[in-house]
DNA sequence: CTATAATTTCAGTAATTCCTGAAAACTAAG
DNA sequence: CTTAGTTTTCAGGAATTACTGAAATTATAG
């Protein structure tokens, strides 16, 4: 591997993080090379920079090609491909949140709709399936906000992320507004009222 | 494999599911189990309901507890150790959060932070840099924002999650509230604006 | 169409990870 | 302390996954 130590680091640590999730250490270090590198890379180059055999450069990039993370193009008389990260490191984010989403998230929801449709027999069944419904019901909750927050544009995503919690105190400071101006009576705790104030807003 | 059908599709999806994630079949199996099973179960139920050896269990378990996934009790008169996955789902997935910081995240922030301090010589140094940087900085907002929805109840969290993009729509009515009470002037765009506007609601 | 360049597939091998049984190490009761 | 019950460790074999080189396929230029 000839890379300059700065690459190298990112590239290596990459690739072990790579392990730790499903995706294998070559997949790891070839996106991690794409992502910092100024240029697109053809095949040849990314063996040769990360020392793997051209056939395991061209399943990787395909498995890459498979999650969306990179992007082919071909450069003026040159008949090899190019690959490229995405410039938008938010744009990256939300693509691998979509795809784990269709890879894990939408098979489990189907298992778990199955088994919440039969009939429990015994009580254990019966126990089972109060927990998937818990656990369905969780999941259901999070891809809802996932795509409700995969929408907006990256500089709104970025600003709602720094707000983070605050987000909760600002509603409650709104809703003191309102009712001020007599819109709303006193209500109940905060995370029992939110949903109901955004109503009006819906569709 | 001696279990209900309905427990049995569970535990095997979770099975395959845990080897797209770092987390080996045997682990996934177990933890799926101890989720939906109405009582605490000692090593030799676990390992009798799921065919395996009890050393494969008991390494699966140490694996779990590593992660805090599971919690240990103790049955009077009774000297084997019985596990069970916690009630609260929002409770497992914030513990799933934490560890997967922990484990993935930090030593990546750590990692581009040592590559930040260094000084870039070539160009593509330079380049790979302000990636790393972009990067950085997308990290470090989702980790703080996880680190604000960690501190919220459930309840709370499950609020603003199904409020997801209403959220920014509501942030802006309230705005549009303080602007017509005379405490705010007419301002950029919502997503440039957020973060100000919370500022006051702050520590 | 042919020749050449580039990419993909795939069978075989290397490397890694998983799992087991046996033995060691705890633990608590007597 | 001794003993029986329980959990953990670990070496080695089984299974899976990763990687390579050679051959096949695809694409392009002439």
């Amino acid at each position: 591997m000839n890379l300059a130590p700065l690459t190298q680091r990112f590239v290596l640590h990459f690739g072990e993080m790579g392990s730790r999730w499903g995706i294998n250490r070559t997949v790891g270090q070839i996106y991690a090379l794409l992502y910092v590198s100024p240029k697109a890379l053809n095949a040849d180059e990314i063996g040769e920079a990360l020392a793997f055999s051209r056939s395991n450069v061209s399943m990787g990039l395909k498995e890459l090609q498979s999650w969306n993370l990179v992007r082919l193009q071909h450069l003026p008389n040159d008949r090899r491909e190019y690959f490229s990260a995405p410039e938008d490191v938010w744009a990256i984010f939300r693509t691998l949140a979509e795809e784990r989403r269709k890879r894990e998230i939408d098979p489990t929801l189907s298992m778990l709709r199955e088994a919440l449709m039969e009939e429990g027999v015994t009580g254990d069944d019966v126990h089972a399936q109060a927990r998937m419904r818990q656990m369905h019901e969780l999941i259901e909750l999070m891809t809802g906000w996932l795509a409700d927050v995969q929408k907006m544009d990256s500089a709104t995503l970025a600003s709602l992320m720094k707000m983070g919690a605050k987000v909760a105190r600002l509603l409650d400071a709104k809703d003191k507004v309102a009712v001020s101006l007599g819109f709303k009576a006193a209500s109940p705790k905060v995370s029992e009222r939110l949903p109901e104030i955004s109503k009006p807003h819906q569709g």
